[in-house]
DNA sequence: TCAAGATTGATGCAGGTGCATCGAGTGGGG
DNA sequence: CCCCACTCGATGCACCTGCATCAATCTTGA
């Protein structure tokens, strides 16, 4: 008889929890031993060195890094508070305001680069090959069910200190 | 030129952490609509019901649970103010206790399981065949570098109401 | 035009987590 | 036998998170 989850559903499940922890306990302990700030600073970093001019409200911030509101507007008081961003009101709607990287921004959002690639490639890149790094992310995809779009790096002349996303 | 963690493996890494935050959210979220517990009480409540009498050392249970040992520690008190498990002492080593899990634990367990199950269906069991669980699970043992054993049910005539570990 | 409702962002509070450290107890070597 | 190193478990502190709610502002529709 058939049970509701699958003991190989039940399974995965396990280990995408499991893995997923560990594998992020390590990534984010290796930048932290580097004197580097946690993830989720490089996270908004990235999002607002993309922005088209380094600026972003923080709903918007907040939608590209899908954490909730009360979390976006905290971690841009750290960021702030750091010097890594600064505050800009919005003129045309004076409820919101914009965010704007400074350049001490930039460059620790480059230098965390060199580090958390580094960690991806000793967690991950070197634990499978291309091909099945392929197959994972497609059989992740299945699972995040309307999870956003998740586009890459516009696929220009990547070279060195391409930031992910 | 070969960029240091390939696109591929960059890509796992964002899947990795973007689908398991929001799937273990989803579970998260329908088990606390139903009125229940985190899953970490579920988890220390399945080891403890597992345990041969019902009773593990807290280092058991961190083990187990690979958790670090002060979030045993304050779990265990949590567990223990709402009446699932209590501590005795250890006749052999004074430093240490037993904890055993209560009738009412044992009880909250299995009721938690069959939210817990359907959630697994839901978010991950439906949306992947058996044979991409499998293949899915493959993949991320793989990044597991010694990521423990992870036993499953000894796969006896578990028919329903088996837990996952 | 104006009131009702939606949206933006901040914050008080309760609780959870990581880190460092502590005290109690054990056990092994001199 | 005793001391030192180690293990076991608890806890103070700082910080982070989730939740609820707030004030300010914008938008909509009668």
């Amino acid at each position: 008889m058939k049970r509701k989850p699958s003991t190989e559903a039940t399974a995965a499940w396990i280990r995408l929890m499991r893995v997923q922890s560990r594998v992020l306990d390590c990534v984010e302990q290796d930048l932290k031993k580097a004197g580097f700030p946690p993830l989720a600073w490089y996270d908004a970093l990235l999002e607002l060195s993309r922005a088209p001019s380094g600026e972003l409200r923080p709903v918007e911030l907040e939608r590209q890094m899908l954490i909730p509101q009360y979390s976006t507007s905290r971690l841009i008081d750290r960021l702030v508070d750091e010097g890594l961003a600064s505050r800009r009101e919005c003129k045309i709607d004076k409820r919101g305001q914009f965010v704007e990287i400074t350049e001490a921004g930039r460059e620790l959002q480059k230098r965390m680069w060199s580090a958390y690639s580094a960690a991806i490639e000793k967690y991950v890149g070197s634990k499978l090959s291309d091909a099945d790094a392929v197959k994972l992310s497609g059989l992740l995809d299945r699972l995040g069910c309307s999870c956003g779009e998740m586009k890459l790096p516009p696929a220009a002349n990547v070279n060195e200190s391409t930031p992910p996303r």
